[in-house]
DNA sequence: GACCGATAATTGTCTGACAATTGAAAAGCA
DNA sequence: TGCTTTTCAATTGTCAGACAATTATCGGTC
C-alpha cells in the first residue's frame, strides 16, 4: 500500500481513498484488521487525528467498522446486502428530492423496475412468499389502520414480491428502489376508498404470481402503476388550488 | 436541530447523523452553508475534533463539501446524478464482490434490470440515442480494439440504450447495475468469433428499439444474456481445469 | 481449576496551537 | 473618484500531547 502522500492536498481524503482502494482490490481480506491509528499515522507520516479522519470516512462508506479495546481497531467490513441496502436507500432519497424528481418520473422508474422481478418470481415463487404476500394484503385491509403502517405494509409487500424472484443482487437494487420513493409515496393520503382498490390491486398481484401468470402479474403491475399514478396527479391537483375542496370538506 | 447527545456513544456518528437527517428533510438546503466547525463545537457542546470527524463522514458520503478561506466552510451538496452514480457502483461492486456473488446470479439480476428499461427506450427513443448506440456498434467491429476499448464500449452502448428510455432515475439505477458487472465481465475474454456474436446481438436490439418493437428488444435482449451466460460458464469450466488447454494451447 | 484484579493496547475525546487559504475590507495612489 | 495593493480576519487543515473509556489477556489468589 502507498503511504506518500501528495503535499498540499487533503491528506485525509488521500488515504480514506488509499485504504479504499486496498480494500476494493482485495488486498485487505474481509474481517482483516486495519494497523492500529498510531501506526497508521506513523507509516503516512501524519498525525493521529489526520488518520481518524480518513478511518471516519471510510466508516461512513460502511467499508470499516471500528471496535475499543486490547483486541480492538478498524476491521475491513463484510458489506452485508442490508447495510448496502440502507446505503442505497439513502443516497436515491437524497436524488429524489434534490434534483426536484416530480412524481411521474420517479414512478415511473419504480414501477418499470419492479416489472423487471416478476417473470423471475413468477418462476420460483415458494409458499413461503406468496404467505409473506397474503399476510401483508390481509393487514393492509384491517380497520383504523394508520397511514404509517398501511405504507409499511406496502413496502413490506413489495419488498416481499421482489424476494420472491430468489435474487439477492435483484432483491437489493428492487426494493433499495421501492424504498427510496417512500417519502414521494407518504405524500399520498389514502381514503378507505383507494386502500381497497390497492388492496384489490395487491391482491391481482398475489394471485398472478401464485398462478406462475407473468402476463397476468404484469398486467396488474400496470394497473398498480397506473392508479398510482392517478393517485398522485389528484393531490397534485387539489394542492394547486388548496381553497377548493378544504373548506367545506 | 437537535444539539443534544446521548452519552457514552459515538459521538462523531451522532452528530453527523443529526446533521444528515437535517438535510435529508430539506432543513438545510442545497448549497447552504453549515455553521464553522467551531460554532458546530460550541452548539453540540464537542470540541473541533469531534465535529470534524463528524463532518468528514458527511463528506465521504458526498453530502457536503468543505472550502477553506474567509467565506468557505462546509456547503450542503447539490447531489447530481454523476457522483450519485459513482457511489451506487463503489457499493454495488463491494457488495458483489464481498459476497461471493455467482456470475449467473449477477448476469440473471442485471439482464432482468436492464430489459425494464426497454419497453420505455422503444416508445421515446431519439435519433441521438439510435446515433449513439450505432456508434458503438461500430466501434465494437473495428480491428484491433483492445478488449479493455470493447468492455468500454459495451459499457457505453449499455448506457445508451437505458438512456433512451428518457427517465433519469431509471438511467441511474440501470446504469449503476451494468457498470457494478463490470469487474466480473472483465474476467470474459473475448475471442474474434464472440466479438462477432455481441456485436450481431447488439445490432438487433439496435434494430429493435429503432423499430419500435419492444417485443423483439425483449427477445435480443434475452439472447444477449443467454450468450453471455454462455461465455460465463465456458470461462467457469475452463478455470476449473486448466491443465486441460493451457498446456498445448 | 476457577475466579478476580492489574495491565496493556486501542479507540474516543479534549485542549491548544499553528499553517494555509481566501474573500473582503482598508489603505494607498493616480 | 476609481483602481490597485496591502492587510486582515475567518475558516479549514494539521499537529502534538494528554486523558478517559473499553476490553482482552495475564498473573495471582482461593
Amino acid at each position: 500500500m502507498k503511504t506518500e502522500l501528495d503535499s498540499d492536498r487533503d491528506y485525509s481524503q488521500q488515504i480514506a481513498r488509499t485504504i479504499r482502494d486496498a480494500i476494493l482490490e482485495g488486498k485487505l481480506p474481509a474481517d482483516g484488521r486495519l494497523p492500529s491509528e498510531s501506526d497508521l499515522a506513523a507509516q503516512f507520516n501524519v498525525s493521529r487525528p489526520t488518520v481518524r479522519e480518513a478511518l471516519k470516512r471510510l466508516a461512513a462508506q460502511n467499508l470499516i467498522r471500528t471496535q475499543r479495546g486490547a483486541t480492538g481497531g478498524a476491521f475491513v467490513n463484510r458489506l452485508g446486502f442490508d447495510e448496502a441496502q440502507e446505503h442505497l436507500v439513502t443516497t436515491a432519497t437524497l436524488l429524489l428530492s434534490m434534483n426536484r424528481v416530480d412524481f411521474e418520473t420517479a414512478c415511473e422508474s419504480r414501477f418499470a423496475l419492479e416489472r423487471a422481478c416478476l417473470p423471475l418470481a413468477c418462476a420460483r415463487r415458494a409458499p413461503a412468499h406468496l404467505a409473506a404476500l397474503r399476510a401483508e394484503i390481509a393487514r393492509q385491509g384491517t380497520e383504523g389502520l394508520s397511514d404509517e403502517d398501511f405504507c409499511a405494509s406496502d413496502v413490506a409487500f413489495h419488498r416481499a414480491l421482489v424476494d420472491a424472484a430468489a435474487n439477492p443482487v435483484l432483491s437489493w437494487h428492487l426494493a433499495g428502489a421501492v424504498e427510496a420513493m417512500q417519502p414521494l409515496m407518504n405524500m399520498i393520503t389514502f381514503t378507505a376508498r383507494s386502500r381497497a382498490r390497492i388492496v384489490a390491486l395487491h391482491g391481482a398481484l398475489a394471485d398472478a404470481v401464485a398462478a406462475r401468470d407473468a402476463a397476468a402479474a404484469a398486467a396488474a403491475m400496470d394497473a398498480l402503476a397506473a392508479y398510482t399514478l392517478e393517485l398522485g396527479g389528484q393531490i397534485r391537483a387539489r394542492r394547486a388550488r388548496p381553497a377548493a375542496g378544504s373548506a367545506t370538506g
